[in-house]
DNA sequence: TTATATATATCGGATGACCGATATAATCAG
DNA sequence: CTGATTATATCGGTCATCCGATATATATAA
């Protein structure tokens, strides 16, 4: 918990997966739209072994371009997405206004 | 991450906040609701820690009645949750169907 | 070529969320 | 009163998330 009343820790890889599926992005793309989102920007000790985790559990394919590379989602990465956000939504429903 | 992508951890302080907030529960019925939810009980060795860190936060009052205590929100947790709502909505922004 | 900036990756360590087992306290049945 | 059940609470330990610092590799600038 932070001084708030909650880190959402935890939620990183979701919060990957999630992004990508809406897009293919690079790392730094990712650290970006994360940082807007909330307000505080991931360490790259942080987001790159989530990315690795991700594409070690099969769910991200990468395509080196450059010094960047861009991160897709895989077929089973798109299912897991599915339950996870399944699985999110009925945990949190009433949250969203 | 659990075996599908993410085991959404570090969310529970911020649950247990809103459950309450919608109705005034015991620390039971908060297990209970959870559980719905998540679809997995939260031993009571998560859950009351993570009641008492909102009471000594000051987010939560209790009430004993016979064996069970109902806890209710402050004026000071209501305040937290609706920081932290705002928040989580927007990190999460699309998630949402 | 050399220097600088950018993107990705790893390492060590700290924090804390979580579980299972156990403890306390109150209620209820007999 | 005794024993069983229910609700709350604590303890010890495990594991994952996360950070800061550092390393590597590629691209760009001078």
């Amino acid at each position: 918990m932070d001084e708030e009343c909650c880190d959402m820790r935890g939620m990183l890889g979701f919060l990957i997966l999630f992004l990508v599926s809406k897009k293919p992005m690079h790392g730094k793309e990712i650290a970006d739209e994360i940082t807007k989102r909330k307000g505080g920007k991931p360490s790259p000790g942080t987001l790159y072994p989530a990315i690795k985790n991700l594409r070690e559990a099969g769910f991200l394919d990468e395509q080196k371009e450059g010094k960047a590379i861009t991160y897709t989602l895989t077929p089973s990465g798109k299912k897991a997405l599915t339950v996870a956000k399944r699985k999110f939504c009925k945990i949190f429903l009433g949250v969203f206004p």
